[in-house]
DNA sequence: CTTTTGGTGCTAAAAAAATAGCACTAAACT
DNA sequence: AGTTTAGTGCTATTTTTTTAGCACCAAAAG
């Protein structure tokens, strides 16, 4: 049930988190490079601290520093954001959130991608009715 | 440039965003109503009062009381809350997310649905190299 | 081997968010 | 008309968040 690591966070835990997923894994230095409106040094690894008290983060020794990564699997976070998503913005339709993204999407689709594509669509056309 | 209505909403802020966003349109006893360990009515008014003077909502009046609901347009945010999406937790790549929506698509497409996604398919095929 | 540099831990304070209470008004009920 | 009901405006308080300062340590630089 996730344990609800999920709604309680504060505006820069988010931001902090966005940008771990984003990253992958980053020390607190990084961290703070890349947050809006950067707060102090100081400031970052308190947030830090607190996430890691919360469980949402953990880190890992690097040499003299630590490295911190998100404690939930990029697949599982995926998968919830998007459902919140469709619920939200998109009454709850899946396609019409695929169309959304397809309509937007800027750059050419190459071969691979259309077959790639059309066969999930397939996939999705003989699902249990 | 959106104003920034976006980034600085706090959490019960955020909250009622995205109750407003599914409902089109509530009073505050129904937004309060859906809110998970929802706080007084009180609260929720006052909630409701400092969003209105950050112009992220509007209301109307409705007999004797108000109905409140987001300046900002259905179109606009779902674009931003798919770009934000994309960019997070799939590094950059739309087809990425697109996969994964309708890989967790669970019920079945029928035909209609199935021509208007191959449609567009084959739109963003040709798009500009 | 001293000094600088880049990190750490702990602590404290300012600012924002979340919460609730109270007095008042208008309509609805009997 | 008197009473209850459902809303409003304004204000006050508690809690969380956000912020930063300072002392300490270890490795790199001179």
């Amino acid at each position: 049930m996730a344990t609800k690591l999920d709604k309680q966070l504060s505006r820069r835990e988010r931001e902090i988190m966005d940008i771990l997923y984003e990253e992958k894994e980053c020390s607190a230095h990084d961290i703070r490079d890349q947050m809006p409106n950067a707060p102090s040094y100081s400031t970052v690894r308190a947030l830090l601290a607190k996430m890691l008290e919360k469980g949402i983060v953990d880190n890992k020794q690097d040499g003299a520093r630590y490295i911190y990564f998100p404690t939930q699997a990029l697949g599982t976070v995926r998968k919830s954001a998007l459902q919140r998503l469709v619920k939200t913005f998109f009454g709850g339709s899946t396609i019409g959130a695929v169309t959304a993204l397809l309509g937007m999407q800027s750059d050419k689709l190459d071969e691979s991608e259309i077959a790639e594509l059309e066969k999930l669509i397939e996939q999705a056309g003989k699902r249990k009715s």
